[in-house]
DNA sequence: TCGCACATGTAACGCGTTACATGATTAC
DNA sequence: GTAATCATGTAACGCGTTACATGTGCGA
């Protein structure tokens, strides 16, 4: 029996989201955008049909909303039987992880390509994780305003905090190792 | 025209495995196993099919090696063809890193599960976290010895590096993390 | 003799990205 | 008027995991 224990996540994501409000598909999206995308994101082409698969098996709802300007969207609530499905993955112990990482790939096969290329790169790796952490900054400083009180704030700025520690961490390492690089260089 | 960008990297994580020396199939496998694992792997699934396109490609060529006791093992090797390949991926600046950390999405929505279940997968992400921390002690201790002298040393030590300092302040953060949540729980 | 490690593959199938497609409103 | 943002989808297609499949050699 073919058995793909492989399942998609996203339904998951879709629904967490709700949890905080109800949100229509490209609500969903700017959260994701503003609030997880340093750890987690969705293409529209996962989206959408998530969100259609989801109204299917009764675990949202769907509401019309019309703006004055007369543009319409749909606004989309959890139910009582997305909460139960919501629960059920946020209880289980299994979280896979990812751990296709292909800085560090390219990195692991330096010997390869000259040492400028890999100072190179390494400092690309660094200008990027400095954007995530002032990407997650500013998240940081907003939710604390805005979501004073909020039974999500202890979680999110846990969320935040590792964010910050581990691409702290990436940073520091990374201007070791471009000193390491240097010297290397230097010795030939 | 539809164009699609993503493409494996599957192929150059073979082509970067056999500049280290020829070697078969479960070689490379082990290889990733015991020097990678921690930032790359891959499946049977891709391996030996990428071993095949690799093949006709003209980026390896393929011996068959006869031990004593008569079992046979293809042992690859990398061709001028296939080092030019791993190089145009080596210096491109691109590096698509997946954002998907099931782990850091759960603890987003954490207010949605009772406090000790996040205490519980915290727990596990250290104990995780630790185990890699050892694997890469492992690594770090066995290369220093066997690969002393070698051109990819150096390279090994910062992947080494990278992974020991990223892991630490996981774990560092997690214990953190779960006092604050036990102070939470206490609070109620 | 039995199980484990060695060794190499294939097939199914869902996942997820990218590009395609369309249209409305708002701000400059 | 025109660009950006809001807003919602679909289609193609390759990727990657899991399970299936098979066989050898060695050590306990």
């Amino acid at each position: 029996m073919r058995n793909s224990k492989k399942t998609s996540k996203t339904k998951f994501a879709i629904l967490g989201m709700l949890t905080i409000e109800p949100m229509s598909g490209y609500q969903i999206k700017q959260t994701m955008l503003t609030s997880t995308s340093y750890f987690w994101a969705e293409s529209d082409g996962q989206l959408y049909p998530y969100l259609s698969k989801l109204l299917e098996e009764n675990a949202v709802t769907c509401e019309i909303e019309t703006s004055e300007g007369g543009r319409q969207r749909k606004i989309y609530h959890i139910t009582e039987r997305g909460k139960e499905v919501l629960q059920d993955w946020l209880l289980e112990d299994e979280n896979k992880f990812h751990i296709r990482n292909e800085f560090m790939l390219k990195l692991f096969f330096g010997a390869n390509r000259p040492v400028a290329a890999n100072i190179a790169q390494i400092e690309e790796m660094i200008r990027k994780a400095r954007r995530y952490a002032s990407l997650i900054e500013g998240i940081s400083k907003r939710i604390a305003k805005e979501e004073a009180g909020s039974p999500h704030l202890p979680y999110w700025l846990l969320t935040i905090e590792q964010g910050k520690v581990v691409e702290e961490a990436k940073i520091k390492w990374g201007e070791e190792a471009i000193k390491t690089l240097k010297q290397l260089e230097k010795g030939k």
